[in-house]
DNA sequence: GTCTATACTTTGATAGAC
DNA sequence: GTCTATCAAAGTATAGAC
């Protein structure tokens, strides 16, 4: 059985996962080896095996922990009954500062998840899905509720969500604009193109 | 000296080519091998480099060509002296449309570019620039001239090309949503994000 | 937890015949 | 333009000592 939460790590686990993370964000799974992986922490390519069978289950473990954390961030919301407008700026509020919390983790939960092999990349499309369709949901709400303008839900959402996850590949700490004026920003450009003239 | 426009191919050539645009773009450039792409087109992996010289030069090939493609669906319009307004329209009417002409070539001109060793990668990297740039520039008029609200222009423009380039991975012939309507929606969704209320 | 040593596989690429 | 045959390099992974 597939199990899809993430597992509690040992300290030496979490530090090469970190490390993991960072070179799969940056060069893509399939670019980086055992051996730039183990170059990155020195050490030798064999030791890292007595810590992950496999350089998939890193990528494993990494994509659920990116799910959990994007997950996490709608659990505080009322989904079902929130009013639209309000809802949708907190979710995209959240979502925005996940990216920036979790940057590395996010290219995997975006991107690289594509390389897992069945059943697990199956099971984490899934995982995926239900979390868009959270925004979905609510966008679908706004529409009947009449304060969205009418639109192709899904279409609308998924541009959405694409539009906000760009900022995984561009955003670096320290840069010209502070995360609470990312998402300000987010709010303004994406909540104008929801809402009824 | 590096050339950054793409070359005339033989009919071989040009066949080869469409399969591994289409390889590079489903799996990844690091995830398809030569062996992969042999196998699609029918022959043996050795075969491929009486048309190739590497693997890369494929990619490098592919790129060039989904530049120019981009490149030339602006070349119609007036950049400098537009209306920003109808101009951010027929720009992203163009995007749209090259992205649906050419799915697979955009997949590479979006992401798998980056897999190029140097100098070609920075060379690419500049032409994307440029091609970005003229939207911003459009961007900074439309505020400028007070048609677009004050906004952080880099920022906006970015995004708003990364919420078009998801149709990339979305769209499939013969879907639910014709390529005009799919023009518009993101033209609806995307204008009202830049125009002043 | 890391090492040395190594097995085995896959990969990009070349040489030369047809 | 494709084949067979082959290589060298790089890849993932294992065994067993320290």
């Amino acid at each position: 059985m597939l199990t899809l939460t993430p597992t509690d790590l040992s300290p030496r686990k979490e530090e090469i996962l970190r490390f993991a993370q960072e070179l799969f964000s940056q060069q893509g799974y399939a670019a980086t080896s055992m051996r730039d992986l183990a170059k990155v922490l020195d050490i030798k390519p064999a030791s890292l095996y007595s810590h992950y069978t496999s350089k998939e289950d890193m990528l494993w473990e990494i994509a659920l922990r990116g799910a959990e954390a994007f997950q996490a961030g709608l659990a505080d919301l009322d989904l079902k009954q929130g009013e639209p407008k309000q809802l949708m700026q907190e979710m995209i509020a959240s979502h925005v500062a996940v990216i920036i919390a979790h940057k590395d983790a996010s290219a995997v939960f975006f991107k690289e998840w594509q390389r897992l092999s069945e059943p697990r990349r199956s099971a984490f499309a899934q995982l995926i899905h239900t979390y868009e369709q959270a925004f979905v949901r609510v966008i679908e709400r706004g529409v009947a509720q009449g304060v969205f303008e009418p639109m192709p839900t899904k279409f609308t959402s998924s541009m959405l969500l694409a539009a906000i996850n760009w900022i995984q590949h561009w955003y670096q700490a320290g840069g010209s604009m502070q995360p609470s004026e990312i998402a300000q920003q987010c709010q303004r450009f994406l909540l104008a193109g929801l809402l009824k003239l």
